[in-house]
DNA sequence: GTTAGCATTCGACCTTAGTGAGTGCTAAAA
DNA sequence: TTTTAGCACTCACTAAGGTCGAATGCTAAC
């Protein structure tokens, strides 16, 4: 969304925020005099009404009919998070019990992730969703070929989180488990320390000097890396079951698109990778409505923000909470700065 | 259920035939005149209303509300699918299709289930379930150590379907490599063929004869295996969202049990196993309702089949369809059937 | 055993009226 | 110029009443 905001005054903004608030809380169209009682203001509910009818021009506020009150828009929502809203910080109990959870002995990135979504879930109401360290983060620290049949071969690579990835291929003619054993320690030694994102192009260059002298071998291990399916970048996505408590969530149509996601989340992955480079920070992002991508359906919001490895200080993942438009911002938003803070301290000490 | 069927005479059944068809077309309550209709009798509805008033009475079919056409209950359709339905022979091109989609070039039995479960949900428009092969079926091929740090090490157990189970133990002290090499090559030596489902118990024992020659591998093995987390038996399902087409499923608390199965499938699994193992036959089980064992929602109709090895005589798992009870058994129970042979000839051809 | 006839039941659907929360607008007050 | 009181108006929501039609159960006759 590359939205322009209309400058707002100082009581646009207090309504704004206060038609936010109370619409988050209650799921309601909020009137004037609701308003007005919120703020504790001495002005009459007509005067309120004004400023919210001139919100309502710019495109900050909609009615879902004439004559009922008012909701925020996607761009009233997007106002309210990056002007008006202030993260409400974590008490300590909070935190501990993100810590607790999050320093369970856990040996791989991917257990750390699986159990970082469930987490998020339980603390926010919402869905949660962490996704795994991009593969350019990981490096190849072990490769296996584990011989099958006499032409299917496993092949497994052990990555510097301690995740497996795990693919079978089939050759054209058979190979002998003594080829296969000195393939297995040419490619450790090759390849050790080099991006699993890599593993079709960098790794071909790295390979290719030792063609005149091991030609064989360089030829097989082509044969073999080219078949090896690139990992796609997985997420997990939990409590989904915590939407449909959501009053907006109760019609079919909306249950279907939850479903959507939970089967294909590519959409929003997508959607969240791209906001999150265009950061210049590269700190939390929140996608509002249609930004989700989500099949036509602009019920949801969603919070997300990219860890780090200490190692490497560019993100190497995200990890977020997933919920309707009508969410609280202010309190999720320090759940998910926190935890990513904690998910890239977890993995980095993991990384070896 | 332990069911008593009060026998019925040929009227009845003809009428409770009627009932179930017209209804599992329409999803509506099936009055007199209706079946009269159908079945294109010279009686009057007045005579199939006592027909069907003495059906009720028996348990058979009830009435959502006085004075509604009627409607079968779980009995009806137990009765139904045990005694009146005729399986409906699939066309050779349905035959063909199943056939296609399984013989596609797949490695593992995961894959190989995968897939039938996603061409049963497309075959069926129901949900398809597929039962990973039950561990007793699989028999260790090959075990790899490798080690990720000094004190971890992952262990990855290849079995006769191709599936490579992974899991990653911490010991209490540093193991040189050359000492995991030798366990791993003892370990290939000694568990070969070992039926993964015993790892725990037959393993240890078939260890305890090497115990005094070879004291300290056999103690780290133990060591590391006991750590092994036995593998969960898993099940694919797919094309739940076929379900949410199906007028019974459209309220909110319907769609929560849909959910419910998604995230832990393993009622219906207990309850499918358990029905299949006391089938004298061992063929085609049929749970309706609250047989399904699904948090008290009895909306639910689930048809499966047990698959076997060549090798093996008995079951090693099972496939099926889940939809609501209302569910065009007739079809459907071939479609099951038959894929489930189908199945079997492919695992069977994998497994070596 | 079967059927015609009939009163009865009950959900589905429509209309109507009433209620209440909320708005927009105007004119007066501050 | 800003704020406010007052008022007409809008519109979803609800309850009540009425009609319709599909079905039933029952009884008495065939």
């Amino acid at each position: 969304m590359n939205t322009k905001f209309p400058p707002l005054s100082e009581r646009e903004q207090t309504v704004l925020k206060a038609v936010v608030h109370i619409y988050i809380t209650t799921a309601e169209p909020v009137g004037s005099r609701t308003v007005v009682k919120r703020l504790g203001l001495n002005l009459s509910p007509a005067t309120i009404r004004n400023v919210m009818s001139d919100l309502e021009e710019m495109g900050y506020l909609t009615q879902v009919h004439t004559s009922s009150g008012r909701v925020p828009t996607d761009i009233g929502y997007k106002y309210y998070v990056n002007y008006l809203m202030k993260v409400q910080e974590l008490t300590l109990a909070e935190r501990e019990h993100i810590k607790k959870e999050l320093t369970k002995k856990m040996d791989t990135a991917d257990q750390i992730l699986r159990q970082t979504s469930h987490l998020l879930a339980l603390a926010s109401h919402q869905a949660g969703l962490a996704e795994l360290p991009a593969e350019n983060a990981a490096v190849i620290r072990r490769i296996e070929l584990v011989p099958l049949l006499e032409r299917q071969v496993a092949i497994l690579i052990v990555d510097s989180f301690g995740c497996v990835h795990t693919s079978s291929v089939v050759l054209d003619n058979t190979v002998s488990p003594q080829l296969l054993e000195s393939l297995s320690k040419f490619l450790n030694e090759s390849l050790y320390n080099v991006s699993i994102d890599n593993i079709h192009s960098t790794v071909r260059d790295s390979l290719k000097k030792f063609f005149d002298e091991r030609r064989k071998l360089v030829e097989l291990a082509l044969k073999i890396l080219t078949q090896v399916e690139p990992p796609t970048n997985q997420m997990f996505l939990d409590g989904t079951n915590n939407l449909f408590d959501q009053p907006e969530f109760q019609e079919p149509t909306k249950v279907r698109s939850i479903i959507g996601i939970m089967e294909d989340p590519s959409p929003l992955v997508k959607a969240l990778r791209e906001s999150l480079a265009n950061l210049e920070s590269q700190q939390r992002t929140v996608l509002i409505g249609s930004e989700t991508m989500m099949n036509n359906i602009n019920e949801f919001g969603v919070i997300a923000s990219p860890y780090r490895l200490e190692e490497k200080g560019y993100p190497a993942g995200f990890i977020g909470i997933l919920g309707p438009k009508r969410m609280p911002y202010e309190r999720l938003s320090s759940i998910v700065d926190y935890t990513a803070g904690m998910v890239g301290k977890m993995l980095s000490r993991l990384w070896r």
